[in-house]
DNA sequence: GCCC
DNA sequence: CAGTACG
DNA sequence: GGGCCGTTACTG
């Protein structure tokens, strides 16, 4: 199913209103809202108007189960609809038939640890758990948490750790992370390695599921950063994602290309695997800095 | 779906 | 390569 | 009509 810019388009419309704060009280309002176009202002209209959405009733049960397929990690849109054709309805009759990928299985088993919201405060004693054990390594690290935990929510999906390190004195992060996973493992805090981080580059990343002593299962990332490139780090890994979107929209429309690693000119570049060569980086240290050259306003 |  | 995941 | 983030990065 080609629902994906349906499904895009309600999201930054839900972003929208989000940040709009006060309440919608007709049609006209939601319309004015930028995100909002003529179908969801109607819709808008009729939740004003009867307190409901028809539309919403008519939701099957296969619906229902195709959603929580898809809420699998690892499992998409495809493979969601994929098992539902093939008449599985439960995750036992999947386990029972489908080959599945080894990420795929422990989605399955923690799935509804995964489903659960993190309280705030839960994610500040994961994040000091990773740090101390950072710190551990070189008191010289530093880690911070992104994600909705930076953007102030209340309660998160998950943990996003960024961890640099100042390389002024000639050192760098290289090769902590390994050590760091290892570490975090032999605690029996780091349960499941979902991506196993790329080598020993400076950039490397950590994607899993951890626990606290007392607490259920949790999705935990780990992006090792370029001192340089903190300030690129902290707006991708901060996001949220339809914030990075747009921004990265705004980027290429002024011939500018926006990723984690910063802003660069948008030249094209053969791909003979050299990355980003010295002349055409243009901002990536601070936010700030990258916010400036993009003219948009910083905080 | 929305926006140009 | 398609599919999935990260913000 | 046609684009909608990243030559993002990883798995199988």
């Amino acid at each position: 199913m080609k629902d994906e810019w349906r499904i895009l388009s309600y999201r930054k419309a839900i972003s929208a209103i989000k940040k709009y704060k006060k309440p919608i009280t007709s049609y006209e309002e939601a319309k004015k809202i930028p995100g909002i176009g003529l179908r969801t202002a109607e819709k808008i209209a009729e939740i004003i108007d009867t307190g409901n959405l028809k539309r919403i009733d008519s939701f099957s049960e296969g619906d229902d189960i195709i959603k929580k397929f898809g809420n699998v990690y690892g499992v998409g849109p495809s493979i969601a609809m994929k098992w539902y054709a093939k008449g599985h309805r439960t995750f036992e009759d999947v386990l029972k038939d489908e080959k599945l990928t080894r990420n795929q299985i422990s989605g399955i088993l923690y799935y509804d640890d995964l489903q659960k919201r993190i309280p705030r405060d839960e994610v500040t004693k994961i994040s000091e758990w990773v740090t101390r054990a950072a710190l551990s390594i070189d008191p010289k690290l530093e880690c911070i948490t992104g994600g909705s935990y930076r953007r102030g929510n209340p309660d998160c999906g998950d943990v996003d750790i960024m961890i640099t390190r100042n390389d002024s004195d000639g050192t760098t992060h290289l090769g902590v992370l390994s050590r760091l996973v290892e570490i975090l493992r032999d605690q029996g805090f780091l349960t499941h390695e979902l991506v196993q981080h790329n080598g020993e580059s400076l950039s490397a990343k950590f994607m899993g599921i951890c626990k606290l002593p007392e607490g259920v299962h949790r999705r935990l990332d780990i992006f090792m950063v370029p001192y340089n490139e903190m300030g690129a780090a902290l707006l991708s890994y901060t996001g949220n994602d339809i914030f990075n979107r747009s921004m990265r929209l705004m980027a290429r429309k002024k011939k500018m290309c926006l990723n984690q690693h910063g802003l660069f000119m948008n030249v094209s570049r053969g791909r003979d695997g050299i990355k980003y060569s010295e002349g055409k980086i243009i901002a990536q240290k601070t936010e700030k800095e990258i916010c400036d050259a993009l003219g948009v306003p910083w905080r």
